[in-house]
DNA sequence: AGCACATGGTGAACTAGCTTCATTATCTGG
DNA sequence: CCAGATAATGAAGCTAGTTCACCATGTGCT
């Protein structure tokens, strides 16, 4: 009798898998987790400073000095001036940088698709529609434990 | 039309909101996740080897050492000589330990009702099967590609 | 102009978790 | 009884993240 515990189970299982499967693959071209977020939010947004970053990621400012460092240690990425406010830096993707990005999410594209597709539509529609409403179901909980 | 992408991101969202939701409880506690999973081991195994836990967990011996250290010191588990190896020690949960142990796992039970308790039975069903679909799809690809 | 305050970024020092390599005790089988 | 396996730990280093202090630069207000 697979109850609730058991969906949520297998959904904490399958994330897991699929994160593994990323850091795998992540880990071949040189980068790690915290440093990829990086990456793709500077691949789809052009050169930014860092406090851009910072908010949009929601991670401290002081830590993404450190990520940059990583990256610009590691070639994926430039720090150049701003050209009128000098408080800032510019953190720019380089060639490599903007190929690796695009290569990595080409394939997780390419695992979705190998996961869910050839499926009964129906039931990716159920599926899909289940977990939306989990999604409000917990933010509605969380919304009324914050209080 | 939600597609495979919208599907993998949706259940991904879910797993890290979870996931989030369990670390804000383990820290009123005063655990970590890693600390947790060596708690709830020995919650249902009883005293045992941290050679034990090493295997069971998929965590190196020496990684065992340090986490077993953390939860010496904050009271939630105790060392015991093993009666007959010498080379042994039992890493035993205390009675704060245990108690802890099992109202974090209530506490994960009552999250799982609340997400999908009271759902149409087979909507729950077929969320499941979904998800056991895409999980064999899984472990199929990546048993192609380790090799 | 000039000063106060806000903003962007860093240095230093610390924590958790994890890794590798080496070492110490202890057990076990031939 | 000794060789070799096994249990646990010491030492050192890495990634990621934190806090606090600090410096440089911009901006707004008077």
């Amino acid at each position: 009798m697979t109850g609730p515990d058991t969906a949520l189970d297998r959904t904490l299982e399958l994330a897991v898998l699929v994160n593994e499967d990323m850091d795998r693959a992540l880990a071949t071209d040189g980068l790690t987790r915290s440093r990829a977020h990086v990456l793709f939010e500077l691949h789809h947004r052009g050169p930014v400073p860092q406090r851009t970053l910072s908010t949009a990621l929601q991670v401290s400012a002081r830590n993404i000095t450190g990520l940059v460092d990583a990256l610009v240690a590691t070639g994926f990425v430039t720090r150049e001036p701003h050209p009128t406010d000098r408080r800032v830096v510019l953190v720019t993707p380089t060639e490599h940088g903007a190929r690796t990005a695009a290569t990595l999410a080409a394939g997780r594209h390419q695992l979705a698709s190998a996961l869910f597709d050839g499926m009964p539509a129906n039931r990716v529609a159920t599926y899909t529609e289940v977990l939306d409403e989990v999604l409000a179901r917990f933010r509605e909980l969380t919304a009324a434990t914050a209080r």
